[in-house]
DNA sequence: AGATGCACCTGTATGC
DNA sequence: TGCATACAGGTGCATC
């Protein structure tokens, strides 16, 4: 489900509201959710720590404790992480929840049960969450499109599925790429090593704009998303492409049109999208 | 090494 | 209404 400017928006929502704040107890109802240590442990380590910091890496997001062990977490297609007042109804699908000395719980909840938590000790190498994998974040100086055509152009993958990979970029999922490639002019299907110097430059460019885009707008809820208070982004109505198939494209009035690639739903403009 | 396809899950929309 | 099928913001792993 969320993408970069959705894991930012949550990160933005619960951050103020977490810092400095004490863990009294942590129950997990469903330890599949527990990527790393066991359960037992995970529990054991977090209880009486407080948060420091919370920081996101692409999809990602790290919550830093007082004792500098972190808790890292990836809410994968349903996931969320919400602070309610410990009074309120749990919801269907919690699987963890923290609860807090202030009389608040940070709750974990996730239907498809995709998403996963890791608790990560001060000075322990994180061989497990997949962070360690990632490529720049879009909004750091070395995504640019030097960096892009030298990493791709001997790759035989389309477009779309090399900017999903999380390795040549770090946040972009199903939604961004399509509504980057509308705005770059190139079609998703086409080859890495055929793209353009100034088709690279484009995209180098354009991605970091449509993110912050989202950002601004609190993310984008197509469906499961919300922020770490429940609350829905207002993204959805600026997507251009995204789930608009037959629907007019807003620059050329051409139908969107929805095919496959890479496995994924893509969306794109026939004459837009060359 | 790089590319591909499927497995992991539940809920919802659609069609018969 | 009931049932079957397809599909959904993602990633990891087996296989070729």
């Amino acid at each position: 489900m969320p993408e970069l400017p959705e894991v930012e928006t949550v990160k933005r929502s619960l951050e103020p509201l977490l810092c400095q704040k004490k863990i009294n107890k942590v129950i997990i109802s469903k330890e599949i959710v527990i990527a790393h240590p066991d359960a037992d442990e995970f529990c054991r380590c977090l209880k009486g720590k407080s948060f420091e910091a919370l920081l996101r890496r692409g999809k990602y997001l790290q919550f830093v404790l007082n004792s500098k062990d972190t808790l890292i977490a990836h809410l994968r297609m349903t996931g969320r992480f919400v602070l309610a007042p410990a009074y309120e109804i749990i919801p269907k699908h919690t699987h963890a929840i923290f609860t807090l000395e202030d009389g608040n719980e940070l709750r974990f909840t996730d239907v498809r049960r995709f998403g996963r938590l890791w608790l990560i000790k001060e000075g322990e190498k994180d061989s497990f969450s997949g962070l360690n994998n990632l490529g720049p974040e879009p909004f750091s100086p070395s995504f640019n499109s030097q960096y892009l055509y030298h990493k791709l152009n001997k790759r035989k993958v389309s477009i779309k599925q090399a900017l999903l990979d999380q390795a040549v970029v770090a946040g972009l999922g199903n939604i961004y790429v399509d509504e980057s490639l509308f705005a770059a002019g190139i079609a998703p299907w086409r080859k890495t090593g055929e793209i353009t110097k100034e088709e690279w430059e484009r995209l180098a460019k354009i991605i970091p704009e449509i993110l912050a885009d989202s950002i601004k707008n609190r993310g984008t809820s197509f469906r499961d998303y919300r922020d770490g208070l429940g609350q829905k982004g207002d993204n959805l109505v600026r997507l251009k492409v995204y789930q608009r198939k037959g629907k007019p494209c807003p620059r050329c009035g051409e139908e969107i049109q929805k095919t496959v690639i890479a496995q994924r739903s893509t969306f794109y403009c026939p004459l837009c999208q060359k």
